[in-house]
RNA sequence: GCGGGUGUGGUGUAGGGGUUAACACGUCUGGUUGUGGCCCAGAAGAUCGUGGGUUCAAAUCCCACCACUCGCCCCA
């Protein structure tokens, strides 16, 4: 044990209990996101560091609080393994001249993704996200689009009790200004403050608004809201937001104490939050970030997104306890005595799966008794063994043990036993 | 980076200074000629998280570290 190579700290292996949500969850996106006009994308995992720095933002807790995993190439260039998509998404719209496709162009990528991050319930070194943009497009539909792909893609997966999240956080045009307020205001109340929020209130004075310090609730409700000083084209796109939703029926919460940790926000910031699933409430984040793609040296182009944890998606649908289909196991195994019978047992195996019929092979290095061979079988769940002897084979038949109930043991001919099978299986 | 909890075979646990570390489940193999589930027998599998210390003697007491886990921060 001691010698053993261990799993990386906050790095998880995904069995076959958990994986099979992925797929269920993997297949939902994928036929969301078609029936919506997404392609589908990946990008490269590593990219340049400057990427996360110019587009993420140095006042980001990824790079203040050095969370990104970074690699000094023997070149002096740096390369980071991406903490977040949508700088990547944002530089492949760029690099490969998207801005050229008819526009806007819809995109969504699975993959993982990694920060150095103290682990905990739903929260990961590294983990994948389901990530969603729409770019080249600053009409509020679109935000509403992806906002709605996100909603449905929970409902399809069978999640209740959700409750969606909204916020503007206005542009480079009105923030400043709210933030001067926000400020005036807090600084107002300097002796309530927590020495955490003192301290933020200089760095970053927005995160204030989602302190969970004691008393800030009270003190919160007096400070000045961002929907009272959005400029007016911000105003106005939240206000179309907002009719947009209303006009689906989709309740929201309008929050204005959401902050999102991450720069590039402009405008529209929203979440979707789950109890139960531990501390980490968000199952999905995203916003608008139309200046993010001049911020990293492109074409001024707006976009829109958000991206949802698959490892949260599964703690969610584990706590809500959501039915998967059954995955059926193969209903065959095929077992053999060894020497010439286990070359026809192994034959008969790949035959049965080219004939689309799931099949176990018994494997004995040497020979194995029948009885072990059977409790195999019973073990994987399967319905019929194919017992592959040598006096059956010089007949040219096979015989086959049920193992269900009323069914009876039968000799079936080699030609025939892919058309038995077939019709045994589909009763 | 900071707190709390937990570390004994694959899993879940018992044991709380004395020399072959126990039990259950699981795994594997058998139970006479080629046949499952139950039952029976047997086997494999743990240097008791790691490293120090105390002691004649440590899984057991002490310290440190590490890992896991939950939470803070922050985020998906």
């Amino acid at each position: 044990m001691s010698n053993q190579i261990q799993r990386l700290t906050g790095m998880h292996d995904v069995l076959p209990d958990d994986r099979r949500y992925w797929d269920v969850i993997i297949a939902a996106a994928g036929s969301l996101t078609q029936r919506y006009g997404f392609q589908h994308i990946d990008t490269p995992i590593l990219e340049a560091t400057e990427l996360f720095v110019r587009g993420v933002g140095q006042g980001s807790d990824f790079f203040v609080q050095k969370e990104m995993y970074t690699i000094q190439e023997a070149d002096d260039s740096s390369i980071t393994l991406r903490p977040e998509f949508t700088a990547g998404f944002v530089r492949a719209y760029i690099s490969n001249g998207m801005h050229s496709w008819p526009q806007p162009v819809k995109l969504y990528t699975i993959g993982p993704s990694f920060r150095r991050e103290r682990p905990q319930a739903g929260r990961l070194r590294q983990h994948s996200q389901i990530n969603c943009e729409i770019l080249g497009e600053e009409d509020p539909a679109a935000d509403v689009e992806v906002m709605m792909l996100a909603m449905n893609l929970y409902r399809e997966l069978g999640f209740r009790g959700l409750t969606f999240q909204l916020n503007s956080t206005g542009c480079p045009v009105c923030k400043p200004g709210y933030i001067e307020k926000l400020v005036a205001y807090l600084g107002d109340h300097h002796d309530r403050l927590a020495a955490i929020d003192k301290e933020r209130l200089t760095k970053n004075p927005l995160r204030v608004l989602d302190s969970k310090e004691p008393g800030m609730d009270e003190l919160l409700a007096g400070a000045p809201h961002i929907a009272d000083h959005l400029c007016d084209d911000c105003r106005e796109h939240f206000a179309d937001v907002r009719e947009l939703l209303d006009a689906l029926n989709q309740s929201y919460t309008i929050n204005f104490r959401l902050v999102r940790g991450i720069d590039y926000y402009t405008k529209t910031v929203f979440e979707v939050w789950q109890e139960g699933i531990g501390a980490q409430s968000a199952l999905c984040g995203g916003g608008r970030y139309d200046g993010l793609a001049e911020d990293i040296g492109g074409p001024s182009t707006p976009g829109v997104g958000f991206g949802s944890g698959i490892e949260r998606i599964v703690l969610g649908m584990r706590e809500q306890k959501v039915d998967l289909p059954e995955v059926l196991p193969p209903p065959v195994l095929v077992a053999h005595f060894g020497g010439t019978t286990k070359i026809s047992a192994v034959g008969m195996a790949f035959r049965l799966r080219e004939a689309g019929i799931g099949a176990h092979l018994a494997f004995a290095r040497r020979g194995r008794s029948m009885k072990s061979q059977m409790r195999e079988a019973d073990r994987h769940g399967a319905r019929y063994v194919l017992i592959m002897g040598e006096n059956e084979l010089v007949q040219g038949v096979v015989a086959v043990r049920p193992l269900v109930e009323g069914e009876e043991q039968a000799v079936v001919p080699l030609s025939e036993i892919v058309t038995w099978l077939r019709e045994r299986l589909a009763a």
